[in-house]
DNA sequence: AGCACGCCGACT
DNA sequence: GTCGGCGTGCTC
């Protein structure tokens, strides 16, 4: 503690750590580190018995805690904030509205290479000798193997003595004085260097230059490199890169390498952003907008000024983001940096494309992905406002980054449920959240889609938000032509060809001889291909889960979506014995199968989960239909989502009653939505496009409005159920999901805290109950629904049921229970 | 969340 | 006897 003058001055920070914890943390600090430290930079500090955290700084106070002695920091991590007060506010909001805690949210939100743990080392300590016939087996081991490697990690050490339990051994040796330990932290980040050349100072003057290259007569190889060096320096003024010459000299490493120890090349490194982006904008100004586009841009604007959320509803291919591009070129240029969400951003390389077109070098990109390096250097850009990084276009997680003057928040397909984060915490919603940093910002906030939410829409009628539409297609292209089939009265008549009926046949059959491109949509969710046994009826089931095992065809074997437990193809019945066994369902795959079977001449490729690994899993299956070396693309609910095929003249829609019969509240809102959004596929230019979709119900609702494009009739019957039903968005729901590997317990424990709710508020519980799949990696899981009504503080409901959980806890049989909250659960 | 500590069964 | 299984409690 310092003295300064008679005052007992004490510096204190609060650290939040990246750890599922109620509480922040304080430590001590000294004089001199808090003068350089400030919130938001992070800051490596011990934590429990052994190990060392990165902790980012909450705030600096001089309030001594009461009931223990604060520890002292490690070490500073930063020289500057890298989170800034906006974003602290904007993750204490996050932390509070969806029921998580600060350091879930931290972890989250920071790229994960600046939050690195610490790791024990094991290192010899020199300044003993050491008697070898005083060790143990396993100590002697350790020590061995310390002889040949300077460090060990705690995980080799275990290894080499094959123990889990390593601690106690390191804790013999540490007494014995045979080794030290120290914990580091590691910084894994890495500036990318890129290997340049140039030519040794003493040959720069053209003499010299003339004298080496007689020196090298003899070495033509060589001679050539400095030739082709010599060009390139003529050539332009940049610094060339070693792999630049190697190619354009056409030699190879080891020339250069021999060039480079004789001295007459020298080579150096220059640290690059691995996150570059050579679009080139084409500087001419962008498109002109149509007159819908240009009254919509108008509508935007007023609605802007009124300091509104706004929502943009313009059919499919409408030209939105021609829209959102003049919305961005007005917020570049007054200086302010723009913030652009998409859900599923891999998928949506076209547009970028197009962005690109017009930002060039100004946009940056953000999302999964990326890996650590890549989101760092991204992260640096945002935070130091470079030019660079003006627009940023992203999935859910783009809005943790540091702006510091954001203008402008777009959020495209606003209506999508991936924007909504599941698991882990914090379950968020990247639209809402990114609505409440938007006004932290004070930016312009636009919502687009074709089909908006319910309860955006909601919002828009109530004078919430602002509204704005086009209800033309670019270029007058009319919407596509939508046929609903009955498959039911097929298949009793026996005119399905497989899951095709005669009618989506004929339509593929000429389109394909139009020379045209089909989309086939197939929902994979609750029509996984399964496996059957003909004599017993006996499935599979997974030993971990309580689901039915898949049938995976490419790798012939069979499989669980919830825990991965696989298994190979079996030849017989597990129950029964019996070898006949047969694969029923239709999932994307067996789809593919059959249209390959029915249409030999045409080139079938799949787009799903399985076939779209990897980072560019999706642009090469993306490029490959846009290049039409494919005339039919099978897929899932991931064609639906902002692809722009020029060619694709029919969409089939395999079965749509997948979709309607999902259970719950949201399965009508989300079929129009997808089933409108895959019909926007078909026809973007001058054709008109056909969709043909197959279904049981052809008399139901949703799927008239979604043949007769009626947005606003699906909206008012869908409010009026959830009005009835007490769901968003005239309600809100919290869902409260319990988790334990001993059913009873789980049981029970979920019963109390119903009880507990009803007596606190009424008859706005449902549940406990079980899920679709009610156990996941031997966990029990059962659910309970808290509706909270609009007149009740939303606030007021988490205190209470917090409070709830407090005394759950205090139960012993029910500590062990994971309760885990999921705040306007979609 | 980790990770120690502590108390019980099944093996070198 | 010890190893490691999991329940319990704490972390500034």
């Amino acid at each position: 503690m310092d003295t300064c003058g008679g005052i007992t001055m004490a510096n204190f920070i609060n650290v939040i750590l990246p750890i599922p914890l109620e509480k922040s943390f304080t430590y001590s600090i000294t004089e001199e580190e808090a003068a350089l430290l400030k919130p938001g930079m992070r800051v490596a500090v011990p934590f429990g018995k052994s190990k060392i955290y990165t902790g980012l700084v909450q705030g600096i106070h001089n309030n001594p805690p009461e009931v223990y002695e604060a520890k002292e920091i490690h070490e500073l991590l930063d020289e500057y904030p890298i989170v800034n007060e906006i974003q602290l506010k904007h993750w204490e909001w996050i932390a509070s509205y969806y029921m998580c805690t600060l350091g879930e949210v931290v972890r989250s939100a920071l790229p994960s290479a600046f939050l690195l743990e610490s790791e024990t080392l094991v290192l010899r300590n020199t300044e003993y000798e050491i008697d070898e016939n005083e060790l143990l087996d396993d100590e002697f081991l350790v020590f061995e193997a310390l002889q040949h490697q300077a460090i060990l990690k705690v995980q080799e050490v275990s290894s080499i003595i094959d123990r889990k339990n390593v601690l106690p051994i390191l804790q013999r040796l540490l007494e014995k004085k045979v080794i030290v330990l120290k914990e580091e932290v590691y910084d894994q980040y890495k500036p990318k260097l890129v290997r340049y050349v140039k030519l040794g100072a003493e040959h720069t003057s053209d003499e010299k230059l003339e004298e080496l290259l007689n020196s090298l007569t003899r070495a033509p190889k060589q001679s050539q490199v400095v030739l082709s060096l010599f060009q390139l320096q003529g050539k332009s003024q940049n610094p060339i890169k070693v792999s630049e010459l190697e190619k354009s000299s056409n030699s190879s490493k080891a020339v250069i390498k021999s060039l480079v120890d004789k001295g007459i090349l020298e080579e150096y490194f220059i640290k690059t952003d691995r996150v570059n982006y050579d679009g080139d904008p084409d500087n001419s100004d962008t498109k002109d907008l149509n007159e819908y586009q240009e009254i919509a841009l108008l509508d935007i604007k007023t609605s802007f000024k009124a300091n509104k959320v706004t929502l943009l509803k313009g059919v499919t291919s409408s030209g939105k983001t021609e829209v959102y591009v003049k919305l961005i070129e007005e917020c570049l240029e007054k200086g302010l940096q723009a913030l652009y969400l998409l859900p599923e951003i891999a998928l949506t390389t076209q547009l970028i494309g197009r962005l690109q077109e017009y930002f060039g070098e100004k946009i940056a990109i953000y999302h999964s992905k990326y890996n650590v390096q890549e989101r760092v250097e991204v992260w640096q850009n945002v935070l130091q406002a470079k030019p660079k990084a003006q627009l940023v276009i992203g999935a859910r997680s783009a809005m943790y980054l540091p702006f510091s003057k954001l203008g402008l928040v777009i959020v495209d397909e606003e209506h999508e449920s991936s924007f909504k984060q599941f698991d882990p915490a914090p379950r968020y919603h990247a639209r809402d959240a990114a609505i409440v940093l938007g006004h932290l910002h004070k930016a312009s906030i636009l919502l687009g889609s074709a089909t908006p939410s319910v309860e955006s829409y909601y919002n828009v009628q109530t004078g919430k938000y602002g509204y704005a539409e086009i209800t033309r297609r670019y270029g007058n292209v009319l919407m596509p032509e939508m046929e609903l089939v009955d498959i039911k009265e097929a298949s009793r008549k026996r005119k399905m060809k497989g899951h095709f009926s005669e009618r989506l046949f004929m339509e593929i059959e000429e389109t394909l001889k139009e020379g045209a491109q089909i989309i086939l949509f197939q929902n994979r969710r609750g029509f996984a291909p399964l496996m059957e046994c003909l004599t017993c009826g006996h499935t599979p089931q997974c030993p971990n889960c309580d689901v039915s095992l898949t049938y995976h065809q490419y790798r012939n074997q069979l499989r669980c979506h919830y825990c991965g437990h696989h298994t190979a193809l079996p030849e017989i019945c597990f129950a029964c014995g019996s070898p006949d066994l047969d694969t029923k369902g239709f999932g994307t795959e067996q789809i593919e199968k059959e249209v390959s079977a029915l249409f030999p001449e045409a080139k079938v490729g799949r787009m799903d989960l399985d076939t779209t690994r990897g980072k560019h899993g999706y642009e090469k299956i993306i490029t490959a239909f846009e290049q039409h070396e494919l005339d039919i693309l099978v897929g899932t609910q991931m064609i639906t989502k902002g692809l722009d095929f020029r060619n694709v003249n029919l969409v089939g829609v395999m079965n749509a009653d997948s979709l309607l019969n999902f259970p719950d509240y949201r399965a009508h809102e989300r079929t129009y939505q997808l089933l409108t959004q895959v019909s926007g596929r078909a026809g973007r230019t001058k054709k008109r496009g056909r969709v043909v979709i197959q279904t049981y119900n052809p008399y139901h609702q949703i799927l008239k409005q979604v043949t007769t494009s009626d947005y606003e009739g699906m909206y008012t019957e869908q409010l009026y159920e959830r009005e009835q039903f007490k769901y968003p968005p005239v309600n809100r729901i919290i869902k409260v999901t319990f988790k334990h590997k001993n059913y009873n317990v789980l049981n029970e424990a979920a019963d109390w805290f119903a009880g507990a709710l009803r007596t606190n508020f009424g008859g706005t519980v449902l549940g406990p109950e079980y899920p679709p799949v009610a156990r996941i990696r031997n966990q029990y899981l059962k659910h309970i629904v808290i509706k909270v009504q609009k007149v009740h503080s939303l606030a007021q409901t988490k205190a209470n049921i917090r409070r709830i959980e407090k005394s759950f806890k205090a139960v012993a049989m029910y500590r062990s229970v994971r309760v885990i909250y999921n705040v306007d659960h979609i």
